[in-house]
DNA sequence: ACCAAGCTTGCATAATATTGCATAACATGT
DNA sequence: ACATGTTATGCAATATTATGCAAGCTTGGT
């Protein structure tokens, strides 16, 4: 079994993957089979949680079980699925355990609910039922913020949501979007919608829009706040180098 | 069983549901099982209570009722299915188009939620969201009070539904309970939900309560409002003459 | 009211994680 | 080939977490 050459580092993740797949490994296991010390097989173990593939536990770790629950509310086929999923795991590593995290509607704020499960101990405020479904059995500690819902979108929103936002602080909002403009920010197609997207960003401590390229430029009916709320703005790599200018010349911070 | 190494937290959670699955376990069975000390398995029991899988009972735990793997809309693990439905449809028959109702959690309630596409343009507020998940598409108008979920139930409680609540005014209130008697009117194992039961009883123009004949008579940890909150109460025909006698004393309408 | 069994809490200890740092391996440009 | 900067790895000191044990309190049954 053991092999004399040296393993790269994504050779030695393949093969604690297929070790994980089995059942949890730990630590001690995992460098005895990797021939590597325990110290470098804890940061592939990191990486491998930042990418929302595993879940580490105290003594080792375990591969994340896609919850494959009942659609409790069920799902349209997203479009880009593997696009979204890379910008969600870019988001996962902006969140730290413990963090009291705010998640909006849209389906690629919903792949971020779908690999929450690496991290521990979070406080999650939503007005999204999908996001909701996602996390009921995340263990993690789950607020809904109430109001009036929205079938197309699946959220919650209008003027009730305010009555529970505006009591609460997040330490980091994720946000969708419909569009979004160097001019106008983000922008969408329910003025409720839009309103329920301002407050949040008024109560977030970082305000992190998710969103692939394709809304980029884009501009839709309701605007939400300005551009100068927004910190980070997390997208696929096919953005354009000008945009991606502008955006840092605004202060904000750009992830592809 | 090879006992070869020590296992892992997730993997003792996994076991410990395993083994519930079947029927209660004593802490001393699984202490024995899982080869760790009793204070360590009441400490992953206590984990899996927050997670909402099980319940922890003295001298040991149950797999949670509504578990999560069950189906939600497949929900025929309800005790009683047929009387369910039954009291669904006497509730049914108080509602008139148009009106404002508020579901409260159970399955009873659910039961009728899922008969409420009969009725028109009704406006629903809930804080269940097995209802909201039924009413999604209805066409009714659907607002989510807000709060704390609690997978349990999988409704929303606690002093942050408050918020919403207090601002709004409905016609019948519809609430389900876990025990039901003439003294202290009704009751529930958690705080938060008798916290949030107790408000919508005082912005509600009817209160209706559903419970099947199991509940009455029953008590449970906390109480919500009194007696005198109650105006109908739905239940079905094993109801004893003497209770339903008592309830017509306070001037409580009792349907069978 | 009593007792035994079960639960909770605080604490000590062992196991595991994290961090900083030194070194080795590697890549890059000259 | 060499020097140089970058990355990966191992090691060790320190911090954190999990576990078991024991004292005192609570529960449920008689």
């Amino acid at each position: 079994m053991d092999s004399k050459r040296k393993l790269l580092t994504p050779e030695r993740e393949e093969i604690i993957l297929a070790e994980l797949g089995e059942e949890a490994k730990t630590i001690s296991e995992l460098s005895l089979k990797l021939d590597v010390s325990e110290a470098t097989v804890r940061r592939d173990l990191l990486s491998l949680e930042e990418q929302g593939k595993i879940k580490r536990v105290h003594g080792g770790a375990v591969k994340m079980k896609f919850s494959e629950h009942e659609p409790v509310f069920n799902e349209k086929e997203s479009i880009r699925p593997e696009e979204k999923e890379r910008i969600a795991k870019l988001a996962l590593g902006l969140i730290e355990d413990k963090d009291t995290i705010y998640l909006d509607g849209g389906s690629t704020v919903l792949a971020l609910a779908k690999i929450l499960g690496a991290k521990k101990s979070l406080t999650v405020v939503t007005n999204s039922l999908m996001a909701a479904a996602e996390l009921m059995e995340s263990g993690h500690s789950l607020i809904i913020v109430g109001g009036k819902f929205r079938p197309l979108s699946r959220t919650l929103v209008g003027p009730l949501t305010a009555k529970i936002i505006e009591t609460l602080h997040v330490d980091k909002a994720f946000l969708g979007t419909i569009g979004f403009t160097i001019e106008d920010g983000i922008s969408t197609t329910d003025a409720d919608e839009a309103f329920t997207k301002e407050l949040i960003l008024k109560r977030a401590g970082k305000a992190i829009l998710l969103a692939d390229s394709s809304k980029l430029g884009k501009k839709s009916f309701a605007v939400s706040g300005s551009l100068s709320d927004i910190d980070v703005v997390i997208t696929d790599s096919s953005l354009s180098s000008a945009f991606a200018r502008e955006l840092k010349k605004k202060g904000i911070e750009v992830l592809t």
